[in-house]
DNA sequence: GGCCAGGTGTAAA
DNA sequence: TTTACACATGGC
């Protein structure tokens, strides 16, 4: 592991018990719910995403393709206003459960599959880019590293790359996989709580000089 | 009041 | 292959 990705790591305190993170992390095992889950929370704030998860989940109770295909488009949009652009991701949703129904798509056929085949048919689903579908890879103990903007941004102050199959790879090298998912989280936290989009806070970091952003800063 | 939030799909250069 | 933009609510 690099000093990067150990500073990192003894930094972090994550509040896994707040918002949208616990749904994914917890509950790997409902495929369909992780990815209703991934979908809500695209470019949406913790908050809002867990809002409208609540919503859907206290409405169906069990979030599946089947109990999702029994709500009208109208009501599954009124259900996940609050994480925006629910127009978008209703029809989204909607076609998900449609398609996992029609594909049969199961944990253990993805698991199967491998992470490449995996990636590839995720991604040939609505709503589903490059970093929701390395979400559910990894969700599912596949070789995979979900790159979002807080990593991005990091990554970019590192020098590490600014590609999204450059960030991920480089993390992959850095980590066993079990500790994928983890470390996603645990990076967007340190992207929240220190290496901020606007204000780095360099004087609150633990990597401080040693990081190549910290020149000129501080 | 402006910026940002764990992106994706589409279109145009 | 890269860039721009729509999608949209809610918190600070």
């Amino acid at each position: 592991m690099s000093e990067f990705v150990e500073l990192v790591d003894r930094y972090v305190r994550l509040r896994l018990e707040e918002f949208i993170a616990p749904v994914v992390w917890r509950e790997g095992g409902n495929l369909f719910e992780t990815l209703v889950a991934v979908v809500l929370s695209q470019n949406t704030s913790d908050k809002n995403a867990f809002k409208a998860f609540q919503n859907l989940k206290k409405r169906l109770g069990s979030i599946t393709p089947e109990s999702l295909r029994g709500i009208s488009l109208g009501e599954l949009e009124e259900l996940i206003k609050p994480a925006g652009m629910y127009r978008q991701r209703a029809r989204y949703l909607k076609a998900l459960a449609d398609a996992f129904i029609t594909l049969e798509i199961t944990p253990e056929k993805l698991v199967k599959m491998g992470a490449d085949a995996a990636r590839k048919l995720l991604m040939g689903l609505p709503g589903v880019g490059r970093k929701t579908a390395d979400v559910v890879l990894v969700n599912l103990g596949l070789p995979a590293f979900p790159v979002d903007t807080h990593i991005t941004r990091i990554a970019k102050r590192w020098g590490v790359g600014s590609r999204y199959e450059d960030i991920s790879r480089w993390f992959m090298e850095q980590l066993q996989k079990e500790r994928c998912l983890e470390f996603h989280l645990k990076l967007i936290q340190f992207g929240r709580d220190i290496c901020k989009a606007r204000k780095p806070r360099c004087e609150e970091c633990p990597i401080g000089e040693r990081c190549p952003s910290f020149k000129g800063r501080g």
